[in-house]
DNA sequence: ATTTCCATGTAATATGTTACATGATTAT
DNA sequence: ATAATCATGTAACATATTACATGGAAAT
């Protein structure tokens, strides 16, 4: 299986989420808003908003000075689709979902809570488990302590991350 | 200036933790030990070992079966440069570095942390002012609550790892 | 006038993944 | 025997960054 392209989603997402947007406005939105989460810089965007013309995702309007992209019904099937993907491992990904779902009562985002939630309780208990495996006695934490902090912080770092999403699911 | 490679970095510290590796070893290890915070696949490590090689950072050795490779003093002297470099705004490197160091009173385990501590602090004081900015009233929330969401996640991962790396320092 | 910002595009380069290939050894 | 693992390598492709390039508009 290719693996899973994004840019094209953060575009719509984007596009949807204001209504219009020129290339130029996106490159800025990733400068501001969406650019704490995500990042593309110009010379991807505008090919990709070509490519997602060219695919019927997105209409695009020219005022003589910009050329502004608005989603097509086609596009927003196309996003509401990939929104309700299964999530993978990828907290980052999880981040770029939420930040798409403006509205509360969306059951997508129950949905995207329960789902990061899985797999972070997964993720969680491997960690204590490679804990154990790695360190089981004090000997080997002495020898490679650099290993058994980001262990130990990365245990700590799922539990915190559970404890959020049980407290906003 | 251009991106900072890590890769050979990563595949000296593999080398120097373990004394002496070959290039299918260190595949594997990307499958077990150092899996948890950085990948690289066999298609990678190949080339770039002989360019290591080239370069004088490590020396080879063949036994008939496989090529195992050992750093060099030049590769020493370029790991710790670069393990003593200045941490960017980049976690995945913060847990890189950290699991190359193995004794626990190496003075870098304290430089790293603090480091951190630094980066993070004002990226906390960051995303709380972002946070003001964007959602100063609640109709913003009530608009763009997934946005919401994830803001505030950011700055309670944000404060948990400051909590950590101040517990650690 | 000249710098900065708006606006778009392509080319060169770097990096990383998947696929294609091959041959030896070990386990079932 | 045959499948899995060991071991290494290259080719094709996808993705992303930096650099190169251009022209108009707005600000200093």
């Amino acid at each position: 299986m290719p693996k899973k392209r994004i840019l094209p989603y953060v575009l719509l997402g984007l596009i949807n989420n204001k209504g219009s947007l020129s290339g130029y406005q996106i490159s800025q939105e990733f400068k501001h808003e969406v650019g704490d989460f995500w990042h593309a810089s110009h010379s991807q965007i505008y090919p990709e908003l070509a490519r997602m013309k060219d695919d019927g995702w997105v209409e695009d309007n020219n005022d003589g000075k910009s050329t502004y992209y608005k989603i097509t019904d086609e596009g927003s099937k196309v996003m509401r689709t990939w929104l309700e993907e299964p999530l993978e491992d990828n907290e980052e990904l999880f981040s770029l979902k939420l930040y798409f779902i403006k509205d509360k009562s969306d059951p997508l985002l129950k949905s995207l809570i329960n789902q990061e939630l899985d797999i972070n309780k997964k993720k969680y208990d491997y960690l204590k488990k490679r804990l154990a495996e790695v360190f089981e006695d004090d000997n080997k934490i002495q020898d490679n302590y650099g290993h058994y902090l980001i262990l130990t912080r990365a245990i700590e770092r799922e539990k915190n991350h559970i404890l959020w999403l049980e407290k906003n699911s």
